[in-house]
DNA sequence: CGAACCTTGACACAACTGTGTCAGGGTTCG
DNA sequence: CGAACCCTGACACAGTTGTGTCAAGGTTCG
């Protein structure tokens, strides 16, 4: 009894009920459905909504930069690829002479290892 | 005297000389210039795009979605809530009743200091 | 010097994101 | 029953991403 219809949940979120229809399609918040196939948003739907809209707003992202944020999350593969790929960039100081090259990349394995040891 | 130039640095790592100028203005691949202004790719800028082309058609996802996974990993306060918020989503196993909520989030507390403790 | 290359800037276009609005047709409830 | 709401689908439009191409002007090098 405590989930609202689409322009009630609009009203309390602050999204269009365009926009929670096409939140729904882009997977990130997919409310329950009445036997007639009313969508249904519960307290949990309303909140996330909510904290989706913060999320976005404050620091100027859209939906497509949650829904790959999952992505990353999900897809181990993905993930792993795509760090090493960053990774690649953030290890380098700033011109490395071209003969430190191997030596970076051992002293970083250490680092690894010290940093495992560690624990 | 290893730096090529534009075309040169298409024609080994598979992008258009148009699209390499586009990369760079993303961010993710910023080639040396010389005095005279030319763009001068190295053997590490080669093969970042290389890779990239590799992580972009493996995954399917653009050059805006690496830069975003860039962002996560500098900002903290993003990866903080936008892994916040996809973990709201995660720990809900599919409606649980709404008396156990508050018991559910205290054995997710309890498995994080049991995570902790275990190393 | 002149061909071949480089630079930036701009026009163009498709596809996707984000929103609004309207149409045709079902649902709810006083 | 009828007003008020819901649903899907579609037309529209602005902004971003991804690419190509062309113009005007500097650089390199045989």
């Amino acid at each position: 009894m405590d989930a609202l219809t689409i322009h009630e949940a609009a009203e309390t979120t602050g999204w269009s009920p365009r926009m929670l229809r096409y939140v729904e399609r882009v997977g990130l918040v997919e409310p329950a459905r009445s036997a007639s196939g009313y969508r249904l948003y519960g307290p949990a739907e309303l909140q996330r909504l909510r904290t989706l809209r913060e999320l976005l707003a404050g620091y100027d992202i859209g939906l497509s930069d949650v829904a790959f944020a999952r992505r990353l999350r999900e897809e181990a593969g993905l993930r792993r690829d795509t760090e090493a790929w960053l990774e690649a960039e953030a290890e380098r100081p700033d011109e490395v002479p071209a003969a430190d090259w191997l030596r970076f990349e051992q002293e970083k394995h250490q680092r690894l290892l010290a940093a495992v040891a560690a624990t």
